[in-house]
RNA sequence: AGGCCUGUAGCUCAAUUUGGAAGAGCACCGGACUCCAAAUCCGGCGGUUGGGGGUUCAAAUCCCUCCAGGCCUGCCA
């Protein structure tokens, strides 16, 4: 072993394919880190069973798919160890160990999970909203059903304060419904994640800011440790990823969930068709209004695939000279042309899907080494190395 | 183990009280309008009402049973 480097571990829950959001985002970000750094890129199929438990059928295709991702991004299997979680059962080992480290509250308080439950909870709030509504109005029609008839102005105004009336009572009722949306695993997924990540003994770890609090429990986790048992792990450090966000179809951030992706290798047919039906400026309703680029994905698309004349084709579409057909035509062209040698990727490994499996059993093997390892200082220092 | 609640379109839910033509919103697809898209307006797709049995002229609705999920109270260790 020459000098030391630096440990990174990152990973992805495997989700398919992936889009050109994950291109110039974290993949372009792990594709640079693998030349300075031991690089871990860990694909997460247990964490994806926390919330997809119940439809697993699709699983293994999924993984597949967005490692053929990884690759065509210039992942490397020689500079970095690809490796699937439920292969290395370490993890589960250090996992259990870690849990007892973990009191319930600090789970309960972890900002992910409220935000995931209330998110659920917004859902069913706004569906209630309708059925709010027709109580409030089931209530004005019977006030106002005897006696003396109101004018309907009255009438509307009773019916907005009986509505919000209603709304207050509803919304005061906070209690969380863990029950239904939250099992046992997902509550314990930072912890598993704390495992994967000391289990390298990793250094450095590249998350969203979305993710900082979950990478604090693992510090905190590794502190604990170090301090009850005696020093295993390096306090791992966050890089933040920010890059510009690409922008989905729709104007909206790019998101599988929202339908407005563009994949990586997106076949032709396809591009061309979510390209010129994507979102443009709403106010540009004349092929020579003046346009507002700043809030068009078809500009940002320009911006990445078409940059040496993004400059001529922002201030055409200020100006009005220039329609947003022919704008999307071009970029269209772009990105098509851009788009070929990931789709030569995806079809060579598709053909053999069996040389994806063989580049996943040797990431496994290199994993499992330094899996291994960990686990036995762990052991050795928790004293239960019997 | 016992008590209570729930299961209806891809999603969220109405219709169950009082048996009488299975519905809405969102999502999706198509058309109109747009240079395109969005917005808006039309239209369409979508169902073994968790499964099975029974009562009835007629069952999402009532009865029995099984399955699945949730809440509460326990039991065993």
């Amino acid at each position: 072993m020459g000098k030391e480097r630096k440990v990174i571990l990152s990973g992805n829950r495997p989700t398919g394919r992936l889009h050109i959001g994950h291109l110039f985002g974290v993949l372009g970000n792990w594709a640079q880190l693998q030349s300075e750094y031991d690089t871990y890129f860990e694909v997460a199929d247990w964490h994806a069973l926390t919330t997809r438990y119940q439809d697993t059928a699709s699983m293994k295709k999924d993984i597949e798919d967005m490692v053929i991702d990884w690759l065509s991004a210039g992942i490397s299997p020689e500079k970095s160890v690809i490796f699937v979680q439920s292969h290395i059962k370490e993890h589960a080992e250090l996992h259990i160990l870690f849990s007892m480290l973990v009191s319930l509250s600090r789970l309960l308080r972890n900002p992910t999970l409220k935000e995931y439950v209330a998110e659920k909870q917004t859902l069913k709030l706004k569906t209630e909203k309708k059925t709010l509504n027709k109580i409030a109005e089931n209530i004005t029609q019977k006030v106002f059903s005897e006696g003396e008839k109101r004018e309907e102005v009255l009438k509307g105004k009773i019916k907005e304060h009986v509505l919000s009336e209603l709304q207050g009572i509803f919304s005061q009722d906070t209690e969380i419904p863990y029950g239904e949306i939250v099992n046992y695993g997902f509550l314990g997924y930072p912890v598993l994640q704390a495992a994967d990540i000391l289990i390298y003994r990793a250094h450095v770890v590249p998350i969203g800011k979305d993710q900082l609090p979950h990478l604090e429990l693992t510090r905190e986790i590794a502190r604990r440790f170090n301090f009850l048992y005696g020093e295993v792990f390096p306090i791992p450090e966050p890089v933040l990823n920010e890059f510009a966000k690409v922008p989905g179809t729709d104007g909206r951030k790019m998101s599988k969930s929202y339908n407005n992706t563009i994949l990586i290798g997106e076949d032709t047919k396809d591009l061309k068709k979510k390209i010129m039906s994507a979102y443009t400026d709403p106010k540009k309703i004349k092929k020579n209004d003046p346009g507002h680029p700043d809030t068009c994905p078809i500009f940002h698309y320009h911006m990445i695939f078409n940059k040496e004349n993004s400059d001529m084709i922002k201030e055409e579409c200020i100006k009005g000279i220039r329609g947003c057909v022919q704008c999307k035509k071009e970029v269209f062209e772009k990105i098509d042309a851009f788009m070929e040698p990931y789709r030569e990727k995806r079809y060579e490994l598709e053909e053999k899907r069996e040389l994806i499996w063989d580049i996943i059993k040797e990431g496994d093997k290199k994993a499992r080494e330094k899996t291994k390892e960990t686990m036995e200082l762990v052991r050795e220092k928790m004293k239960i190395d019997y």
